[in-house]
DNA sequence: TCGCACTTGCGCACAGTGTGCGCTATCGAC
DNA sequence: GTCGATAGCGCACACTGTGCGCAAGTGCGA
């Protein structure tokens, strides 16, 4: 019996099949990878929060140990830089071709940052906590075709990377400050008009002695989410606004097209 | 003896003298407040940063135990949100005189945010942590202030609030990013300058098919306080001076003097 | 003056955290 | 078939926020 178990076994089509059977087990189990690890925390962050994440939760998650992850991500803080990445990887910049629709790309990056922002709304906490300016391919990626477009539209190296500092500063602030009321809204329960209705009049009496109280009490009538973006779209412009004007500026001082020089 | 000790003591001073002492003891040893806990947490989080933060700690630099916070302080949460608070308290809003002085007024207090952010390294981590939009006393009183000016100077109650929300959403990303980077630096230990050197190859290289290189290169002479500043100062005029331009066409619509209007 | 209610502080305990260490399987290459 | 490498895991440690119940002290009414 144990020389048939080692030869071929009693059935010997058997231990074949189970061999095959076992072993892919563990394949099946989809072996744990960094690309599984990030992709289930981010559903992880998604549905709970970044409070909720915890290496123990997300091991269990993924049908493994909590200490099994460390053999694929250092520590807690750099899956976070990694998850992060992987949220500016969904960002879309615009392959521009002419140079001088860069208003409109800058707008739709910008857009595309803050819908990023809301779809998880733990980023902006997240990148708080990792530092906020570490250098992960994909936001290398995003920033320098961003830059790209702002140097074919006419801005100086130096000018565009202010710029972008400034939009993305911009946004990202707006998206946390969103994302973060949002979010705790949810944390409590609340839906975001019945919230307005409860706060508002405590609002209201604390900027009593300014006067403003008509338009708040005007504000809260609306829908709040298009007051967002409202508010949002107006930021985004003002700064907008002003980078053309310089553009002008610049344009004008040289007298070059934006084409002509940097359009290598 | 035993009557004697009940009585007046073996010695009558001593036992008089120890409740002298002993009484106040108690009391010198500085009552434990709301105020002092807040003060004392604030002094902890420059010292060390946020995750130095732990009840237990704080409990202990106040020569209280851990559990005692909570007499004053209703959860961990709450005591960010009164640390938040409080730093907004060192905001500088100036009054204003003359309502054409209102670009100045609100440089000042943008400048006066970003450098109590750069005070306290940790508030961008803590606004994100608390969800940012608390309504603290502080945080009300600075933004009714502001609103105050911009009204004042010709915009719309609408328009102003729109206006401070663009500029608070630019300084605070911008400024939690700037010290986000800060305190990676020092909790690597790293001085701004050598970092420079270290990261400044490997991002040129990440950048280096977009031809941006010799402009990266050039950043890192330079004094990076100085450059930091500047980029703030860059994104901040972009902002106040599209305003400017929107109230110019507000008041050429209107054709009213901003002052007679809305100077109460 | 006494006594009582009430505040303030604290120790204990609990559940849960991130993560280092060392063991055990399994896999790929010779 | 044997062996080195590697993935996964259980245990353990130090530490977290915080609920609970008890002790000490305070101020007020009788």
């Amino acid at each position: 019996m144990n020389i048939d178990t080692e030869a071929s076994g009693p059935d010997p089509q058997a231990p074949a099949l189970a061999s095959v059977w076992t072993r892919p087990q563990r394949q099946r189990k989809e072996q744990l990878t960094r690309e599984r690890i990030v992709a289930e925390a981010i559903r992880l962050l998604d549905e709970e929060g970044l409070e909720a994440l915890s290496m123990r939760t997300l091991g269990q998650r993924l049908g493994a140990g909590a200490t099994s992850l460390y053999r694929h991500v250092a520590s807690k803080d750099e899956l976070i830089e990694l998850v992060a990445d992987a949220v500016y990887g969904e960002i879309e910049v615009p392959e521009i071709v002419d140079p001088s629709t860069w208003r409109l790309a800058l707008h739709a990056v910008a857009h595309s940052l803050r819908m990023a922002g809301l779809r998880h709304m733990w980023m902006g906490q997240a990148l708080g906590q990792v530092g906020m300016t570490y250098v992960g391919p994909n936001v290398v990626g995003v920033t320098a075709r961003t830059l790209g477009i702002l140097t074919m539209a006419g801005f100086s190296e130096d000018e565009a990377a202010k710029a972008l500092g400034t939009v993305s500063s911009y946004v990202l602030g707006a998206t946390a400050a969103e994302s973060g009321w949002l979010s705790a809204l949810r944390r409590n329960g609340y839906e975001e008009k019945d919230w307005m209705r409860i706060i508002g009049p405590t609002v209201v009496e604390s900027v009593a002695d300014s006067g403003l109280t008509e338009f708040y009490l005007e504000q809260l009538k609306r829908d709040p989410q298009e007051v967002r973006m409202e508010n949002f779209s107006y930021g985004l412009d003002l700064i907008i606004d002003s980078l053309q004007a310089r553009l002008a500026a610049r344009l004008a001082d040289t007298g070059d097209r934006p084409t002509a020089e940097s359009k290598k």
